[in-house]
Formats: structure tokens, sequence, C-alpha cells
DNA sequence: ACCATATGAGACATCTTTGTCTCAGCGCGG
DNA sequence: CCGCGCTGAGACAAAGATGTCTCATATGGT
């Protein structure tokens, strides 16, 4: 049955065009929808045939990476324990999904009423409601703005994914680096 | 004769062109040659006399971008006192340029056998070695490289200018929140 | 006043990407 | 074995951006 069909096989073919596009638009923001096509290892009538145009396309991987980050924020228990354990635990279950966010950071500028904006924003709020209670608790600085934290969080993620896929930096590190950085800073510190 | 009136308006005129251009591509990344042309009030035809075409304009802003940095980094006099007031002298002295350097960040991925890497690396090379020299001096931690602090920096920068530009935080701020978020971290400390 | 030079406006061809369409092939279930 | 549905390949027009060209105009120096 046609329903069966779309059931089994076009849901996993849309899955996997999505993260070959994702794997490869993080590499080459402006790669054409025939190298997206050819990436996933299928032909652009049928890439057409799954997302209507690119705008489809950047759509559903902002989708996509909207669920993966709500996933990581469950997976990384914001509201358990120390803050910083907690943005510990954020890093390392977000890192996955860096290199997408890094492209769609700078994609979705283009798309000011976005129509995934809602989405966006939860993420946003749950984020800085995360360095909002650290600071509530006397575990963060208050002289940064957690709207300012959430940012740089994000910045930090794009920078750690780009660097690692230049070689600048070694993936295995990617969450020490970024989680260190964002929390303790460049500064040595006496304190164990 | 020619080569005074040459000195004297295109001179300004190339100026004022790409400083237009590039409060331009910080906000709207994929402007056409029409809107910048448009945006420095001249036509497509004269900002074409200035400038070949697309690439070449890209490359006159990696240029003055590299030349802008560099006189930052002469300004922030890296090599004095202690690393960590260098390095807020730095963000204090680069602020200006973060915008094209957020704009350039991503756009000249593209060129990957970029003209102006060696003004690049320069750059890197410095900032690099004022964190090495924070290292040796004790004022900085070693688990995070000089390589990581120093893309670590980019992204920072990039994540203000654009946090800036959307209104998310206050411009005023852009100095203080970057240079203590890339020293100090998110986590309060005690001691002063 | 005259002339050189830069400019603006616009036409034009070209290139790239996109979106749509058709057609033939193939797998798979009935 | 037959037919349905999905796919790949390719043709096609439309749209947008780019680069080049011409020509009329204005500006500025001589």
């Amino acid at each position: 049955m046609s329903h069966m069909v779309y059931g089994c096989l076009m849901a996993v073919d849309r899955d996997h065009v999505l993260r070959s596009a994702a794997a490869l638009l993080t590499r080459k923001s402006t790669a054409t929808m025939d190298e997206v096509a050819k990436a996933a290892g299928i032909s652009r009538a049928t890439l057409h045939r799954h997302f209507a145009g690119r705008d489809a396309l950047v759509l559903a991987l902002e989708a996509l990476c909207i669920a993966e980050c709500e996933t990581a924020l469950d997976a990384a228990r914001l509201d358990d324990g120390p803050a910083h354990d907690a943005v510990r635990r954020l890093v390392r279950e977000i890192e996955p999904a860096a290199g997408l966010l890094a492209f769609l950071y700078t994609e979705s500028q283009l798309f000011e009423g976005d129509a995934q904006n809602k989405g966006w924003t939860r993420i946003d709020d749950r984020v800085a409601a995360l360095f909002r209670r650290g600071q509530a608790a006397g575990e963060f600085r208050i002289d940064l703005t957690p709207a300012w934290l959430t940012e740089a969080l994000y910045g930090l993620l794009a920078s750690g994914a780009w660097a690692v896929s230049e070689g600048r930096v070694a993936g295995k590190d990617f969450t020490h680096m970024i989680a260190e950085l964002l929390l303790g800073g460049a500064v040595r510190r006496e304190e164990s």
C-alpha cells in the first residue's frame, strides 16, 4: 500500500537526505540543490519531490536542528544539580548539532520572519533560564546577561565546529574547550 | 592633472564605497552588487569601475579588514604589561572591525586558496602569541590551546557584533562582555 | 568657454540556479 | 505476469546576478 511504502521508505530517505544536506551545508553553506542531491545520492528531481525548494529544505533543516537541540536540552537535565555541571552536560549533548547550528546561525538571518522562530526562542529561553538559574544560585557572575551568555554559547559552538572541521583543534577536545572557556575563561585560577 | 584627480577623488570614493559595502554586507551578507552600489550612493557601473567584480570587492574588503585588524593589534600593544590587560585593549581596539570580521569569517571559507591568506595568518599568529605569552607568564590556563583561544575570540567578536546589531545586547557593553567572558568565563569568582 | 574625465542610466548577452515537466526504467506487491 | 508508484535523467523556461557596453550628462581644471 502506498502509505506503508511512504512510511517505510520515504521516511528514512527523507531523514537520510536531511542529514546529508546538513553535513554538506555545514562545510559549504552555498551548496547548490544539485550538490545537495548528489551528496545524498539521489537526483535533483527526487530531492525536489521531497522538498519543494531550497527554502523548504532549509526550513526542514531548521526543524531538525530544533528537534535535536531540544533533545539535547532534555538529555542535559538543565534543572538538575549545579548550573555549571548542567552547562557541561548541555555542551556535550548539543555537540552533534553544532555544525548544523553554525550553518543555520548564519543562514536564517535571511528569514527574518522565520516560520520556526517560535522554536528558536523556546530554545533560547531554556538556555537563558539555565544561566539565570546559575546567577540566582550565586554560581555565575551577574555582570554578564543571560542573553549574552546564550549568544556566546552559540558563537562558541559555531567557532568550535568550524575550527574542528578545519583541523585547527582536535575533535575530542570540542566539549572540554567550549565548556571550560565559557565557564572559566582564559584566566588561570588559584582555587582548585 | 589626471593623477591628482585620481589621488583626491577616487581614493576617498573607494574608501567610502568599501565602508558602505562593509556596513551593508555585515547586515546582509548576500547583498547584490546593485544593493552595494545603492548603499554607497553610486551606480552599479561606477562600482564595477572601482572593483572588477564581486570577488574583487570581497578581496578589497579583506584587505581593509586585515589592515584595520593590524592597526588594532598595534594600538593594543600586545607585548606590554599583563596579557589579560592586552586582551582587553585588543577587544576594545578591534571592536569597530568586528562586524566586517564576522562577515568575512563566514564568507572567506569559499576562497580556500585565499590570496589574503598570508595576512590572516599573520594576524592569527600575533593573537595566538599573545595567548601564549599569557600562558608562559602563568596568567592563562594551559589546557586551552592558543589556537582555540584565538578562534574563540573571533567567534565571540562575531557573536557580539551580531547580537548588538540584532538588539539583543547593548552596544556599549560590547567590549566588556566579550573581554570578560573570554578572560574570566561565566563562573563567579571569590578573589577580587 | 573648452575639454577631459568620471559618472549615471540603461541596454544587452551570459551564466547559474531554480522550479517544472516529461519519459523511460525498475522494484514490488497483488 | 501486470500494474502501480517511485526514481533518474534530461529538457525546458523563468528568474536573478553578473559583466560589458554605449551614450548622454555633469563636474572640475585649464
